[in-house]
DNA sequence: CATAAAAATTGAACCGATTTAAGTTATTGT
DNA sequence: ACAATAACTTAAATCGGTTCAATTTTTATG
């Protein structure tokens, strides 16, 4: 149904190897061929078939992003930039949900590769499985790009500048005048976790705060864990800490709930500062301060790097880490006032 | 480097038509061929170029996804439905975004043809456009399913029952005893808004409540939007509506912030009904009572009733339009009692 | 004007699968 | 033992492009 090459060379009284010329702007086609030729192709509104020009160039203009939920706000912005630096590029972008499954991150993995993307973006799952098809990856020469970092795998990585978003909010609760900083830490298997972790101390080891164990509560994730996390901090004055940096904004919020029902007034009892910006943050009665994550520049980076990998495949470029800064938003959970309530929400 | 049918056809001592009748499943190999062939197939890892076949059969496997912005939690969740059903089917999905510019809405719908998807999943722009793009589908006999209603264009659509939605919530107020419901409506192009509009107003006359223009509030999508329509209620108590639905959340938590400024006590003074469940609505301080779309529900429908179309692409099936049922998610602005904290968060 | 050099064009091979008509081998019945 | 039939297998065409060596056409040069 659908024009062929053939079909056009034909019409033009060419072979199919002068439309193909004419289509890939090969200069080897004299001038007026080539605009007798183009105006055909015009004419019939003619474009070539990309499936028998990805098996004939064995490249398909396809790249894999493979992420644990596409609607998590934070990978479907990651998607929004990759997909934006795709469109810019001619590429296009297949996305698969790995719902936090090794099994079904491996299959994805290799579907994608059997679908010949050129290329893959992967926020990668962490801990507790065989990394072998990262290396088998590797091994092929696969271009491919993590969003996450995995000691093991030698690879590109792109990702958020936590330590330093978490020692920027960190010195910014001491600048408030807060000098008994808490952490709530996230999921155990979080290497996020323990750099947010890294940039707290360094933060108060700065400022000549001392740092204590005690002040590090285990946490997690979700909203209840921050609730939890808040009932076990005394109600004493002189013992309760006056500033705490959370792990994700998540927890910010149940924390917040917990020590409001304990009768604490937020900030000026105590200051929280959450991560991610998380969408919800502007909304919050009492707005949250928060570092965000940089997500779609992240997403962007990603597609970048890849892309320029897979230019340059047979060239041994060397394996690049990226951390893109994080931005602390700050909001009335500590050091914004009280604002009329339609602003600082974007 | 990768494998092909040829080298297994040769390492098999057979021939290449033989190995894809294994592959393939075609009873007319035998058993014993079968066998070897499979084993060796499995003994080298061997899949299939997706590319070369997609060549051959005219099918890529492959549909396409385009939204308005996949960062959006409505279309992020609507993309995790269709890529489910993707998955249990052995299609991959590709989404591309329009940022609400029709002439990027025909690029990607065009991009993706030639990329030879084997169907659309499409949530249109609506009205200000020529339709020429969607009429070119419909000759073409191109399978693609909408989420939005086009008056103009004939073809599959899979949308919320917004009208239904709207009727249960305003009855939802009514019985909570509110007899004055204003509504405050969405963007003046949206059909949606319009669908809304017409529950609502059904629900008054079905309990004999008096319908009137001045109840009716031009609203918009945005936070701003609801707060600005707040400022316009009176404050004077036998004048105020003793309950208002709104055509999303967001209109909503503006509405709030600007009644409760205001001095009014929600739900106590004014009950208040969003639309969407958007994620915001159960974190915040009174927890929103709220018509929630059904979005990976419609995802994973437009995906079935779109493959169904595919697979059977010569029959003539009539065009289908699929609504989805919503779900009142009872909160504290209507109808919930003021809960522990943490309850009523999904 | 003859000829070498440069430019333009083309035929055929190729990418890696599927499909079908035709050919080969095995099985069955008499 | 032999023809008829059934069961497998294969060679070749096809899908719609790209590429390159070979050929034809054009241009430049002595």
């Amino acid at each position: 149904m659908a024009m062929t090459i053939g079909d056009i060379a034909r019409l033009a009284g060419v072979s199919r190897a002068t439309v193909s010329g004419v289509l890939n702007n090969n200069p080897t086609v004299s001038k007026k061929t080539h605009e007798r030729v183009l105006a055909i192709i015009e004419q019939h509104n003619y474009t070539p078939n990309q499936i028998a020009r990805a098996l004939a160039l064995n490249q398909t203009g396809l790249i894999g992003l493979i992420v644990k939920d596409i609607s998590n706000p934070l990978y479907s912005k990651i998607a929004l930039g990759v997909e934006e630096v795709c469109d810019e590029n001619g590429y296009s972008m297949i996305i698969s949900n790995t719902h936090v499954d090794w099994d079904r991150q491996d299959k994805n993995i290799n579907i994608l590769k059997h679908r010949r993307v050129d290329g893959l973006i992967i926020f990668p799952l962490q801990r507790g499985h065989t990394l072998q098809d990262f290396h088998d990856l590797i091994r092929e020469k696969y271009p491919f790009v993590l969003l996450a970092e995995i000691p093991e795998v030698n690879a590109d990585v792109v990702r958020a500048d936590d330590e330093t978003g978490a020692y920027n909010a960190t010195v910014h609760l001491i600048k408030q005048g807060v000098r008994k900083i808490a952490y709530i830490s996230g999921p155990e298997s979080s290497y996020a976790s323990d750099r947010r972790l890294s940039g707290y101390k360094r933060a108060l080891m700065d400022f000549n705060l001392t740092f204590s164990t005690d002040l590090v509560r285990e946490g997690g994730w979700r909203l209840e864990d921050g609730y939890k996390a808040g009932l076990t901090f005394s109600l004493d004055k002189s013992d309760c800490p006056d500033g705490i940096f959370c792990y994700n904004d998540s927890i910010a919020i149940g924390l917040i709930r917990a020590l409001t029902e304990r009768g604490k007034l937020i900030p000026r009892d105590v200051a929280v500062i959450g991560f991610d910006d998380s969408g919800v943050s502007a909304y919050l009665e009492t707005s949250l301060t928060t570092v965000a994550q940089p997500t779609q520049k992240i997403g962007r980076m990603a597609a970048e790097v890849l892309l320029k990998r897979i230019k340059n495949k047979k060239k041994k470029l060397p394996h690049q880490k990226i951390l893109i800064e994080t931005e602390l938003v700050i909001r009335e959970t500590c050091g914004a006032n009280k604002k009329g309530t339609v602003s600082g929400i974007n």
